[in-house]
DNA sequence: ACAGTATATGATTGAATAGTCATATAGTCA
DNA sequence: TGACTATATGACTATTCAATCATATACTGT
């Protein structure tokens, strides 16, 4: 008797966002985007990650639906796409640092 | 200029616990458990997992701190460690199911 | 101590993927 | 058109990791 609350199709999914989020690098470059476009260049700028690597990252964000894109010239500027991310990532960010938190009391 | 908001130490942390999500059977286990603790072999019955894999698994869980175990007997209990998955698992699921309906409005 | 059950773990394999280099594509300007 | 800049992508390597099998460990009851 499977407690099938999630279907196999919604896992898979859930999942599949979890992981793109999972790389520090595009952890990065969410947070870099939280204020607002930036293209590609300025996003090496403010990541430190070179072209080629940045902009893979860039892609799976992308294909995720997490960020979106607009030409702009010879600019690509990417956009926060789903807003949700910082929602997570503030409850994430608040989840560790209260196991960080009661790790350090655990010490003394 | 790096706009710094987040230390790369807080950036591992957080990547690394959607590391640990970004899995459907880690999810399954989650979802399992939500109602209240279990033991190993309850889990494998729910999950369908054979019982190195869920064992593998729960490691990782608990590694993370997102599951205690407790044991009684024979049997080793697993519990929810960090409620605050399920939080992040709903917001999830409404980003995934909204982008679902976006996706299919697309088509018609 | 021994037999039996529940769970964990070492070793191995295959698949996925981040990083990198070189090159391709897309757009601008002269 | 050709030179130049910005971004994407094919090909490759190295690493990570889930799944599996076999075996070890932990506990119970006789």
């Amino acid at each position: 008797m499977k407690g099938r609350r999630l279907t196999p199709a919604m896992l898979a999914a859930v999942a599949a966002r979890f992981k793109v989020l999972s790389e520090p690098a595009r952890l990065q470059v969410l947070d870099a985007l939280r204020e607002g476009p930036l293209h590609v260049s300025a996003l090496m700028e403010a990541t430190g990650l070179n072209q080629a690597n940045l902009s893979r990252h860039l892609g799976v964000l992308h294909a995720e639906g997490l960020v979106s894109r607009r030409r702009e010239g010879l600019f690509v500027f990417y956009t926060i796409g789903d807003r949700s991310v910082f929602g997570l990532c503030d409850l994430v960010c608040g989840a560790v640092e209260s196991r960080a938190r009661r790790a350090a009391l655990a010490f003394r």
